[in-house]
RNA sequence: GCCGGUUUAGCUCAGCUGGUAGAGCAUCUGAUUUGUAAUCAGAGGGUCGUUGGUUCAAGUCCGACAACCGGCACCA
């Protein structure tokens, strides 16, 4: 009988855990979930597991699964559980959460192997594939997630119905690291790091950075087209600053901090809210100024964790398409239902139109500021705003942040991997704390609601889900050198440098590849170099004043006057409206 | 930060149980003057991540630190 792939291979990581009893004795289990792509189990035993181990546990596995076994399913009492799972420190604590919560306690049997568990499983492992699973890898996991707890082993499988199912997702998995953020930006030559200097910290060459420009320019644009003011704030602010933003106390250690030479301590902005505070806060603000959009480019500084960092996606040193939206109460839904069709368009405008968004809702057992009634309507407004923009979303409980609740957009990268770059952030917390205010119709003081807002998020990371998700193949209007010429030979160089010149003076970026190589190598070359059109020049061109195209991914060549190609690439390198 | 793995030429990687470094591509030089995914020949290039130690001798063994990769935690 067929099973779905959840429940064979949430079977398969029983099987796994009562293969681990066998090799290993003595072991505590935690838990063990069916994934995507397959399972994983937790483990806390003296044996540290390496990818030695990992072939004889597959084999234990498969002899496990030849041997029919059967999962038998019971529900026990607390008592009987406890007997059961008196030497299982883990499943003693689930089993008290569970029977505190008023659920059944239910178990299965697998061969020596006796888990606390929900089920289902498949009624026999003859039900169970013996050649589509592989271990992956082993990782260090926190009980209950919780860093406070003990570290204990995570063992990875890939697991699926049949080896075909495997092999293509291995096959993928491939292909997916070959487009790799950190690999194209070598192969492209858009960016580097200096692990010994700056970890976590990007070193942009001209063509990432001419990538980088772009997509800053183009939010530019619209925001400015949407009415946004662009400010920019100081790098380097007083510490008390951070103290007043409440910063301080909560993100002290991730801070870059130093004392100047009359003993002041200063810290690099790790983010640009108190700026923008300040500026908000100069001068006497009507209501008549509301909503007020303050957008800042902010280059941010935070110490994150070393082992957080990874490529463009994670750094330490990062801009934001940062933006503060001050407006009155009765104006916030219908802010975040602009700020949300704001980004909805903008991501579509990269090809990203199905956006995953989280409301993240607050923490009742968490300190936050505001009463219940603000948070009442500020979820409900966010919440309200995604459903009138259409847009499919999760909630994440209690995830808000403490100064309010906040809508997360997340973005896939190659390895299917999710990262969050937009965000709308309703924020009760700094306008108090910068005291801000504006006159009402009322002539009295009222406090303004604030909304942080980034569409992008982080341009480094942004760039690498791009990078990834078009494979360096981009689109012209964000294409570093959308255009490579090069000559047939020597004789037609001089032909070459007057295309370029041409191309450069009607505004588009150009590469020259005039080395004396034979057509086919620098074809090579400049494909796998991402380059989006290469323009081959010779005899003919020459005497026709023309160029000869090859599009990245297609064979075909186009002949065409060099006059229309130049109109034709001015047209192709327009920013999106 | 935590767990595991890794770190050898610009890149990708080889170097078995210790005897003082190798390949391909790239680079440079020369020849070739090329019509759409690698022309041929020659040459140069490495404090083997850093730092302690063991040893007559360390890329190789042991320790510390760092970075990177994969997870976990964190992510204003």
């Amino acid at each position: 009988m067929s099973y779905p792939i959840e429940i064979i291979r949430h079977s398969l990581a029983h099987v796994m855990a009562a293969a681990i009893k066998k090799l290993y004795g003595d072991v505590k289990f935690a838990g063990g979930p069916a994934i995507e792509n397959g399972f994983y189990y937790d483990f806390d035993t003296e044996h540290k597991f390496t990818p030695e181990d990992f072939a004889k546990i597959e084999k234990e596995m498969r002899d496990l699964i030849k041997s029919n076994g059967r999962f038998e399913q019971k529900n026990v009492s607390l008592d009987e559980a406890k007997k059961i799972f008196a030497d299982q420190p883990y499943k003693m604590e689930w089993l008290n959460e569970y029977d505190a919560a008023g659920e059944a306690l239910s178990i299965y049997n697998f061969r020596d192997f006796t888990d606390l568990c929900r089920g289902p499983h498949v009624e026999s492992s003859k039900d169970l594939p013996r050649d589509s699973f592989k271990i992956r890898t082993v990782a260090g996991a926190y009980w209950k997630g919780d860093s406070r707890n003990k570290m204990l082993q995570r063992v990875y499988v890939d697991a699926f119905a049949t080896a075909k199912e495997l092999e293509e997702f291995e096959k993928m998995q491939e292909e997916a690291a070959s487009r790799d953020n950190r690999k194209l930006g070598r192969d492209m030559d858009l960016f580097h790091f200096e692990p010994e200097y700056a970890p976590g910290a990007v070193f942009w060459h001209d063509k990432g950075y001419k990538i980088y420009r772009r997509l800053i320019d183009y939010v530019r644009m619209r925001q400015e087209r949407a009415g946004y003011l662009e400010i920019s704030t100081p790098s380097v602010m007083d510490k008390s600053l951070w103290e007043t933003s409440g910063h301080w106390a909560k993100y002290g250690e991730h801070n870059y901090s130093g004392k100047t030479q009359d003993g002041k301590v200063f810290c690099v902005k790790p983010m640009s809210c108190p700026g923008g505070m300040l500026v908000f806060g100069q001068g006497i603000k009507s209501y008549k100024d509301l909503p007020l959009y303050l957008a800042e480019f902010g280059k941010v500084n935070r110490y994150e964790a070393a082992g957080g960092l990874s490529g463009l996606m994670r750094v330490r040193e990062f801009t934001q398409d940062d933006a503060h939206i001050f407006c009155t109460e009765d104006q916030l839904e219908a802010e975040v239902v602009k700020v949300l069709r704001f980004i909805k368009d903008i991501y579509s405008k990269f090809g990203f139109d199905k956006i995953s968004m989280k409301l993240a809702t607050r923490k009742e057992s968490e300190f936050r500021i505001g009463s219940d009634e603000i948070w009442d309507k500020a979820e409900g407004a966010l919440k309200s705003a995604l459903e009138k923009n259409g847009i499919e979303f999760e909630i994440a409980e209690g995830d808000a942040a403490f100064y309010g609740p906040k809508i997360d957009n997340y973005l896939k990268d190659s390895m299917g991997r999710v990262w969050q770059c937009g965000t709308v952030q309703l924020d009760m917390n700094l306008p108090e704390r910068f005291d801000l205010s504006y006159i009402g119709e009322d002539g009295e003081k009222h406090r303004p609601i604030m909304l942080h807002r980034a569409m992008l998020g982080s341009i480094e990371r942004f760039m690498g889900i791009l990078l990834e998700s078009t494979g360096g193949n981009l689109p012209l209007w964000l294409s570093p050198e959308p255009v490579v010429v090069t000559p047939i030979s020597e004789k037609f160089k001089e032909y070459a440098k007057e295309v370029i010149e041409q191309l450069r003076d009607a505004g588009v970026y150009v590469g020259s590849d005039l080395r004396d190589e034979k057509v086919n190598y620098k074809i090579r070359e400049l494909s796998l170099s991402k380059t989006p059109i290469i323009a081959v020049v010779g005899e003919k061109e020459m005497a026709d004043k023309t160029v000869t195209l090859r599009h990245l991914g297609s064979e075909k060549q186009e002949t065409i006057k060099l006059d229309l190609f130049i109109d034709q690439m001015k047209q192709a390198i327009k920013m999106p409206e």
